[in-house]
DNA sequence: CTGAAAGCGCTTACAG
DNA sequence: CTGAAAGCGCTTACAG
């Protein structure tokens, strides 16, 4: 602590008060410090002996359910964390006072979030207890201080679009989740492109954002399919709302693909357990855990990440939910 | 530490070697310390805070992919160990030479072990680690030492089968997964139970074993429904399972439930999702999870189990996959 | 084998 | 917002 104390031109009494996270100290004098006891790992004395014995163990922490594509990057984190000797606890995000700190004193080293929001509260009590975070597949723009994981969501979105397109397809809605996760406007982005590089139109009317739900599947295809000129495919921003999709045609006594095309995205096993089997968008989900986990062992080694942020390529695969659309006359319903 | 010193009237500095075990100390002094420090609950400061904090860990295992059943049961186990101040870790049977006692070194304090298959050499591994079982979904008949948590796994198969007993079928097949799992022996033998109950025939090629998969479903229900005589409903072992029948249907273009109506089991998201949606058997998945760990908790606090088993109640839950029967003579396709 | 004394790494009440 | 100073809990080299 004095050679941190020297380096940062500050006393030993200012460093513990940081490494304490004190609120008396100036945010530069703060800042300088920290950088500092990064660098030298520093490691305050009751946790010195956690470190010595276990093995890094990282904390998993998601919102909402265990839904499948929560449940397929676990996989790979899990798969990863074996393979290196890592711990993964799973567990809910807390809100109590001192909750970083209170994980640091448990042993967690690193925190991997999936779909997580990240508000600066929370990365500066994250900052505060030196607890380095990944998220996966983040839901905000990147942050300077977050590194994350992700895919190529706008290459798949335009893979999704040219397929629907390639198959004769000109009236394609878009519907996805919530406006202001940067997944869903990159995926929203991909179809746009698509269509506009092949003139076709894109009516207000038919690009719909929701939730990454089920729901948002069966009443976006409600009010899709009630339009005066429907589209004759319909391409989802996950593989639950295709499935909604789905199931409000099947309720409308239309067949999926005769009569509507429906794309997914994700390729959960969902994709492929569904009536009938899904086209979608492959993000390799364990693949983007098992760089979660990585990167998260890197930071808690105090090395720097290899990259601030991942992307991981998608991929469309298809399978039997999408063909070419009925004649025009026909298509009229 | 001055407390103790002065109690034993000895100096800090003895004490300190003592808390230390260095070797020159006279071996009665350091028997009164020691006790002293008994005593007084004392611990080196490089314990202090790993042992005031740390809460009870446990560890989850699964075999296989984390499935929507496994999710969600996994999900009430976090649940109740956020309640409780504990944590998960979730991780991977090994089978290292030493894997409990490593376990234990780890930190860990009971396993729960999700629809696994646990042999004898796997018991002594933990018994002789102290380290206490417990198993959600056991595959295997309850053995003595094993704690488990189940469901009503009869009453289930006697409430699918006799809802489509109500709804006028007579030939309904049972699509289930591995004879020697428990779980399937009981929902297949509900089923027996109530045609008999009905006086309806059960002809050997309406019950097919299999595996609780997707895969099941499809090549089951290619088989039952290329009999000379179909069925005109199928109980489906789980909900995957379920699933692939949906789809075989679809396939050959039957529409359920008008053609082939369905019952899953389980209730996993899956069921909500499916097109049509799935008529199902719930299982109290979150309850089970939590029960198991608010089991594994007792047991690694050294208090014995309130039950060696725990079966929790079942649920028939009526969707869309299910309707009656058609006339006799289109049934015969 | 024991303990007085020096010292280490840290924290904190308080003066500026 | 900062740091000098006092102090805490502990360890250790060393004299006895």
């Amino acid at each position: 602590m004095a050679d941190i104390a020297q380096a940062a031109g500050v006393s030993v009494a200012t460093v513990s008060k940081v490494v304490n996270g004190r609120g008396d100290v100036a945010p530069r004098t703060r800042a300088r410090v920290q950088e500092l006891l990064h660098q030298h790992r520093y490691l305050a004395p009751v946790f010195r002996h956690t470190e010595a014995i276990e093995s890094p163990t990282i904390e998993v922490q998601f919102k909402g359910g265990l839904k499948s594509y929560v449940a397929e990057a676990l996989e790979g984190i899990i798969d990863s964390a074996a393979e290196l000797g890592a711990s993964v606890v799973i567990g809910q995000a807390s809100r109590a006072p001192h909750w970083a700190r209170d994980l640091v004193s448990a042993g967690r080293r690193a925190v991997i979030a999936v779909t997580s929001v990240y508000t600066t509260a929370h990365l500066n009590e994250l900052a505060r207890a030196g607890l380095p975070l990944v998220v996966l597949d983040p839901l905000h723009l990147p942050d300077s201080r977050v590194n994350s994981v992700g895919a190529t969501n706008f290459a798949g979105g335009l893979a999704a679009t040219r397929h629907l397109l390639s198959l004769g397809h000109r009236r394609i809605a878009y519907l996805g989740g919530p406006t202001m996760a940067v997944c869903n406007q990159a995926r929203m982005h991909g179809y746009r492109a698509a269509m506009e590089a092949e003139g076709a139109q894109v009516p207000d009317a038919c690009v719909r954002p929701g939730e990454f739900t089920y729901e948002t599947g069966l009443l976006g295809a409600t009010e899709l399919l009630g339009l005066q000129e429907p589209p004759t495919a319909i391409f989802a921003g996950n593989d639950e709302i295709a499935l909604g999709v789905i199931e409000t045609a099947r309720a409308r006594g239309l067949r999926v693909p005769e009569d509507l095309s429906v794309v997914g995205f994700d390729d959960t096993s969902l994709a492929q357990m569904a009536s009938p089997p899904l086209t979608t968008v492959r993000q390799p989900l364990r693949e983007m855990g098992g760089a979660a986990l990585r990167t998260a062992l890197r930071l808690a080694r105090g090395e720097k990440a290899e990259s601030h942020h991942i992307e991981l390529a998608t991929e469309l695969v298809v399978r039997a939910s999408t063909a070419p659309p009925r004649e025009e006359t026909s298509a009229h319903r």
